[in-house]
DNA sequence: AGTAGGCTACTACATACGTCGGAGGATGGC
DNA sequence: GCCATCCTCCGACGTATGTAGTAGCCTACT
């Protein structure tokens, strides 16, 4: 199957953003921060998940007293960069135009958001010219 | 696992497109596209995604002279919608903004996007005043 | 009528994912 | 010193995913 090694899954992005969130843990802490998400995982379901993701280098661990300490090995800008091609390639034939103007669209974006929009349609449209 | 039955994976996806792409298509005509598009499945591959998609309700079939024929049951801007309120959801928070920001800043957007998306958040802008 | 070639059904198998339980080692009170 | 804890390691199990072989059914051509 996939080797391109870095392939998160649903859950484990959910691990992972955690860690973005709490920066490092220990595995009961990323547990009871998942807890207090609405996830109900067992102590060795998170650890498991923590070790697969090891294996697979997007998170990183190291032993820190009585427990290993987790942080993630991948920014969340990272990831948010491949989604987003990934998207783009597979769902809008690789052009973003047409996933901006849906995005506007279907999302409600606040008058804070629609300036920095303006300003930056701005600079595009300088340069392009 | 996931029950909310809808979950298409990145090879399912795949084939999807090929059902959007060229409409109603016999395993065969799947095939080939597929491999066209450097997808060298076996024919029985195929018919094994084809046959678990109906299942799951994403295509569906009707028998038309010797082979059956696939329709998509889902269109592309359904998925489209589905797939990047996941994304907003999980790597933004909820929040649109930033994902139009970085996606304006990351990939090249021509002229006429530019333009298309002046005039939308003109729109916007007056909505929210 | 016989056969080649296309089609589906059924089965299979390895790996990934989601989810844990139990065994066994360190540790900090009492 | 001993027990309640907490931690990690290892193994397990069911479902999903990716990938395909085989067998048997039509059908159209010869």
């Amino acid at each position: 199957m996939g080797d391109k090694s870095q392939e998160l899954s649903a859950a484990e992005l959910e691990v992972l953003r955690v860690l973005w969130d709490a920066g490092p843990s220990t595995v009961r802490q990323v547990l009871d921060a998942l807890r207090s998400r609405g996830r109900d995982w067992a102590y060795t379901t998170v650890l498991t998940f923590l070790t697969r993701m090891e294996q697979k280098g997007v998170v990183s661990s190291n032993k820190s007293g009585l427990a290993y300490v987790y942080r993630p090995a991948l920014t969340r800008n990272r990831v948010r960069r491949e989604r987003l091609r990934l998207l783009v390639d597979e769902l809008y034939d690789g052009a973003a135009g047409p996933l901006v103007l849906q995005l506007l669209k279907s999302q409600r974006l606040n008058r804070e958001d629609i300036e920095a929009l303006q300003k930056l349609i701005d600079e595009l449209d300088d340069k392009s010219r």
